[in-house]
DNA sequence: TAATATTATATCAAGTTAGTAGGATTAATA
DNA sequence: TATTAATCCTACTAACTTGATATAATATTA
């Protein structure tokens, strides 16, 4: 499952992203209300989002938060790996966090390691493609034809 | 990720399927000791297994376990709901865990939830054509084909 | 300089995970 | 029938994660 803190930062970024035209930061506050996300809670999300350059921040009295890049730049993917860590389902497929599997004696003669590729591949294959701008366009609404 | 309790559950269950043309129960101190599985914890994880149809247990002096289907019949879907649950990465996409999402409005107009809902159909069908028969067969190394 | 925004750190309650402990129950066999 | 050897059951624990809250420092600008 993903984590409240990562949903959060998915709303926040598409909120930002749907009121980016207005040339001025939106206040976390803003996002906090709107959003119904914990005020206190959200500006953590939204510092660490800066720290991964998703987004700038911008200090004192009329500060807040713009996109640090296009909506097609940001994808859920690289938000998934902030906020909740590893995609894959085991710790020796993880392309950003491997890490050896400590129950298998050999990755090559596991019979379950292949499985766990295969799902990690179709996953990030769709997180990829799922980038802030095509969430945003409303594309995804029915289908082309018809 | 996938919980050591599943993946010992998985192993378990690999283990007894490579072992059951013996026509005798296999011992869950026997599975402990070759697969590297603390005993006591493993006892929980064989019983939670019997529990749901995919072990039948024998007790007494010789018993054990052994598999309650053909290996054809027995899928990762299966094995994981049972240890950990949702598979899907968001309440509201699961087929048997489905909750609403609380930070979400409405189902309908919700942008992120088709992303997941393909995710999940795409990983379910995966973990579906994972059976115990093809994971044991090492039908899945290398290719068909070359 | 006052108001308002982000930044930083510490803390906390509840839940989950990975395991351990100790014994009760059941069944074969000596 | 007593012993042995297996599963079954309940309770407990330490460490970690999650979802937050509290308090105060720092930066910007009107
Ligand atoms: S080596 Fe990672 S699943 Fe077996
Ligand atoms: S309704 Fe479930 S992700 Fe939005």
């Amino acid at each position: 499952m993903i984590s409240k803190r990562c949903k959060y930062a998915i709303k926040a970024i598409l909120y930002i992203a749907r009121h980016q035209d207005q040339k001025r930061p939106i206040f976390s506050t803003e996002i906090a209300e709107k959003e119904s996300i914990p005020k206190k809670f959200l500006e953590g999300i939204l510092r660490d989002l800066r720290n991964h350059s998703i987004l700038i921040s911008q200090r004192g009295r009329n500060g807040g938060y713009t996109l640090h890049r296009p909506t097609s730049e940001i994808n859920l993917i690289e938000i998934i790996r902030i906020m909740d860590g590893p995609i894959a389902l085991q710790p020796c497929v993880s392309l950003k966090y491997y890490a050896p599997c400590e129950e298998c004696i050999s990755e090559k003669d596991c019979v379950i390691r292949k499985v766990f590729i295969q799902v990690r591949d179709t996953t990030l294959d769709i997180f990829k493609n799922a980038t802030i701008e095509r969430l945003t366009s409303d594309y995804g609404e029915g289908n082309t034809a018809e």
